[in-house]
DNA sequence: CGTTATTTGTCCGTATGTATA
DNA sequence: ATATACATACGGACAAATAAC
């Protein structure tokens, strides 16, 4: 009962395309048979199908069947929303975080301009140093809505965010919009990254919305440039 | 009868949007409103408005309603899949395209390894210097599987090779997987762009695929790093 | 080459559940 | 408690593209 039935069928499909038993190339078992075989109607079935689409994991041919994809997203997930500890286990790197900074402050004209936040929100400003493989690559800073984050601790932060915030505050994240662009270092990069000679960062800023559209984090995730890759499955738009 | 009846009511309710007339923070009108407006199903509302959450343009609410994002992409197509022009047009900005290399050749074995491609295909290899407001800002690598597009010529390079491909050739593009990272400017990027004295270039790796699951383009886009942005909207997974 | 079967695409109407007002 | 609104799911119909015969 804990599952729906388009998810149990989208976990199913991605497991077997992931051991690749259903290999690259290949198409999915039919909608029909799938309908039967789950017992569930075609639109469910449908719906679990058009997930993986949307992830680039398959693409629909019409009259012909569902293909899987030659080229998969190395990680199902980069690009996706995701926290530094969900993408960084998944990956055979030592990593740890170090949190220099952690503070309350009221959103001001120039803080309300860049992180879209209202004049005179109380906001929760917290730096995490990212170190991989012994060297500090990642500065994130991120601005969080008090008011969403109330009991949100440093021990916390050092772990995952999105775990406290979806698990034990039940809130639903809907999504992020994120702007990638190169800028140059700052006095705060420089000071708490292992920059070398790199006189850019590769920035990510990420205005991350709660399932009632309410903003509830800004983050900006600084990158030393040598270490930043993105990954992102774009699809055809209509 | 030309367009589907999701698509109309989805761009129906996206110019609604992007002229202000449902402003951000306020709801769409209800599921049951439009489908009594509309004469469709409730089905065929709830596509529409599940491809504009898929947009970040709006958040659906259990219970409540559907809501307006307060800050919505700058562009609603950036980091989605259109090609130089179709992007610049939007804008204010003098572009122009010239094209130094446009030739055949096959793929071998460091080609195959970088563009996917299999070895010994026949590919199209084409650069395009793509100047903004007098500056040559971007260099497109591309390489096209010579079997699809056979008919591409240097103005239509010039011009639109997407849409070509779509409305010439009649083939339909499923998707492509983005790879964005920032590496050392090759001998090419010095010598086609205006770098001045940027020692990096903003490189997104594009690998496009047909909607029968082939690949049939891969382009290396560079930029100049201070010209570069990137705008990408991502979803909350299950 | 035409006919039939298979497969995905679009669309409908309905029922029930769950969250919110 | 009732009404509204979105979420999940069912089953059916027909169209369109492709494959098999």
């Amino acid at each position: 009962m804990s599952q729906n039935k388009y998810l149990h069928i989208y976990n199913y499909l991605k497991e077997k395309i992931s051991s690749k038993e259903f290999k690259p190339g290949e198409k999915l078992p039919s909608e029909n048979y799938l309908t039967q075989t789950f017992n569930v109607s075609r639109n469910t079935v449908r719906r679990a199908i058009s997930m993986l689409a949307s992830d680039g994991i398959v693409t629909s041919v019409h009259g012909k069947g569902v293909f899987i994809m030659e080229a998969q997203p190395l990680n199902f997930m980069v690009g996706g929303l995701q926290g530094f500890k969900e993408a960084s286990t998944s990956n055979d790197v030592e990593y740890s975080t170090s949190i220099p900074v952690f503070e309350d402050l009221i959103a001001d004209e120039s803080i309300s301009k860049f992180s879209k936040f209202l004049l005179g929100t109380n906001l929760l400003k917290i730096y995490r140093i990212r170190n991989i493989n012994g060297e500090n690559v990642i500065l994130d800073i991120n601005y969080f809505n008090e008011s969403v984050v109330s009991g949100l601790t440093v021990d916390i932060a050092k772990d995952s965010v999105y775990a406290y915030i979806e698990k034990e505050l039940g809130l639903k994240i809907s999504g992020a919009q994120k702007l990638i662009s190169i800028e140059p270092a700052t006095k705060d990069d420089k000071k708490y990254l292992d920059l070398k000679d790199n006189k850019l960062v590769a920035v990510v800023k990420n205005f991350v919305y709660l399932d009632d559209g309410t903003l509830f984090e800004y983050t900006e995730s600084r990158h030393r440039p040598d270490r930043f890759t993105f990954s992102t499955f774009a699809r055809r738009n209509y």
